[in-house]
DNA sequence: CATGAATGAGCGTTCATTCAT
DNA sequence: TATGAATGAACGCTCATTCAT
């Protein structure tokens, strides 16, 4: 097969775990059919089993795709050592906060149904699911951590912080939901971030437009 | 119909009820069958329909008995006005994180599921559920409000501020499947609170292990 | 469950197999659809599967039925031990021939559908079909041997032999199909014996209109 | 077109028959897919139908190409008027056993699938491969029909009695089958024709090991 | 001519719901 | 009221066939 047409191929697959997401945000795991997906990707139920072997090798695909993405965003905010512990979890919280503005649909997905699937999915997407999981929260866990050794952050599980820390971001979006608030999610990432120090124990200042 | 009749009935809808929790919180809306519900309840699948009118109905019901738990619980934790704000904080923490234990189901379904059918479920469960949301998350943004005006809290949206104060009490749950770990979620509930008090904004002296 | 339940139940199974083995006969393992059997046992495809687990199921249970009455048969016809060994070849013969006229179908399953499917079925059908099989074959061979013993049959492998009277029976349902002729198979029930006689090796003489 | 290209073109189809053979066999007509007998042909599944026109046709240009063969081998074993009616019923039987150790798959087809997809099968493959089977079938009933005359063999419906020896042979390679016994199946030939013979009539004098 | 991506009708199977008993 | 057999729409998935390259 020539380069070109494996790189098509490519990004007919990508194409259609873009569309793909959508769906699953909005109708769950279950209540999304090949369908839907098909017709969203505009193509036919027959192609997406030319990509996929299945509708859990689909899911499973778009997990990875999201959570690997969500993986680059802690470490790229995490990385820069020149700047300070509380420095890199606002710049952190930012990043999140626009990734959920393009990915908004894969982040649901990452907290809600892989949260109800990581316990026991059909198919057993559970472990599978739980291990990416893992992978990103191990990280920012390390970071906690070290935060708590430079007394940035009072003391606690750092597994059990970063968890809090996650979930605080997650609110944002059910907030965004429930309030239904026309202004972009990230315009509140200052707000969000003030949260997260707080949980986390850092004196908080915050810079956002309240005080 | 005799009083007692009518009692009896109410007392077997609840119990087909509280065997559905279960149901619903391993295998979610769409992954619980009326068949398997009808086992569980002990009573045939005809007879589920001269309770509920509908699986919706079934899940709808649930959801609103147990928001209507929770809603208590939250009623109970704050209404002692003679306690000071941020004790009353850590009982609702404490409470709910007891609510986990007994109820830990309905938790899982409100939390979860909820959130996910709260955007756009099947059979437009959407807007019933998120109404028992808000009714919740209002409650709660009335206390915090309170609190900020008494300065315990820093100032911040505190529709906002409840759902974060959700969310991490939420994070307890996901870690505890995650961690798998052994002892009751309630054993942790100070370091908990703890992460709660200090998003809040308000100082923070755990009385837990940690220092 | 009423006594009488139960049994209108079993009819009702029954009935279903029996509609079911026309299809089976005539299209084949795959190629017979569940569609298809609903239609003809006058159900929807959905009751098809109250009573059976699977089209395997339904599929082997017609087998286990056939293969059962087969079996009967031959064991009716051998058990007389009154009767000489060459007359009791014929009267198997001419039963086997009268099971062909009521059960035709489930007999060409036996023999067609079954032989291919005992070599590489789908699903794995192959060694649950070959142990009916062989269990119908013993039975034989048994009775050949003792006529070998006896010295009615010449010396050969029983269940070769077995299998070559076997084989003979079918022949006559071969003919018939190609043949097209209109009389009942069993019209030819003395000729089939003679054939099948005359290789066990015992001397032939013929009572039918030939000679 | 070249005669060359031709020729090769001749070549390919064959090449394709002769990989398609054993697909079928092992799966049955439904069962196998144009999938596998491309990948077996190593071609693509596209070219497949620059050589047929449909799996229909692939199918019964294999039958028709193995029907063929089988009519070449009845052939040449019968045609040699040398030799007595019985040594040239043996040398049929040597062959087709002989037929069955290289052409085992296509055999198994003409027995089985042929058998069950002659009665009604899909797309009216039946009309198409009962017109082989006759063919086939006639040439031997001739012979038979000769013998008879002669008086080697006893009267009987010679198409009747060719298709009991056609039955009989088939029988062993059930037996090979069931038994799965390790020597190549033309060991047995003369304990095949032993049955032939006698099915027919003749003397059996068994120059097999037996006896 | 060779390829393999695209198609869509059709398959086996599930399950919420109905209804005669 | 309680039952569970019957229903049929809808699902995930397969595969013979087409066609642009």
């Amino acid at each position: 097969m020539s380069s070109r047409q494996t790189q098509e191929r490519e990004w007919h697959r990508q194409f259609i775990l873009e569309r793909a997401v959508t769906e699953f945000a909005q109708h769950g795991y279950q209540g999304t059919t090949m369908e839907r997906i098909a017709e969203a990707a505009e193509v036919s139920k027959g192609t997406l089993y030319n990509y996929f072997s299945s509708k859990r090798d689909l899911f499973l695909s778009l997990i990875e795709w999201g959570s690997g993405r969500a993986r680059e965003i802690v470490e790229e905010a995490l990385e820069d050592e020149e700047k300070s512990i509380e420095e890199r979890i606002r710049i952190l919280v930012n990043h999140f906060m626009e990734f959920f503005e393009t990915g908004r649909d894969i982040h649901r997905i990452l907290m809600t149904e892989g949260n109800r699937i990581a316990v026991s999915g059909p198919g057993d997407l559970g472990p599978a699911i739980r291990s990416h999981y893992l992978k990103f929260i191990t990280r920012l866990a390390e970071f906690i951590s070290q935060g708590q050794q430079e007394g940035v952050f009072r003391p606690a599980d750092p597994q059990r912080a970063a968890m809090v820390v996650l979930n605080i971001v997650g609110a944002e979006l059910s907030h965004s939901i429930i309030s239904d608030y026309p202004e972009p999610v990230s315009t509140h990432a200052e707000a969000v971030a003030d949260f997260v120090l707080g949980a986390l124990g850092s004196p908080v200042i915050s810079r956002g437009p309240a005080r």
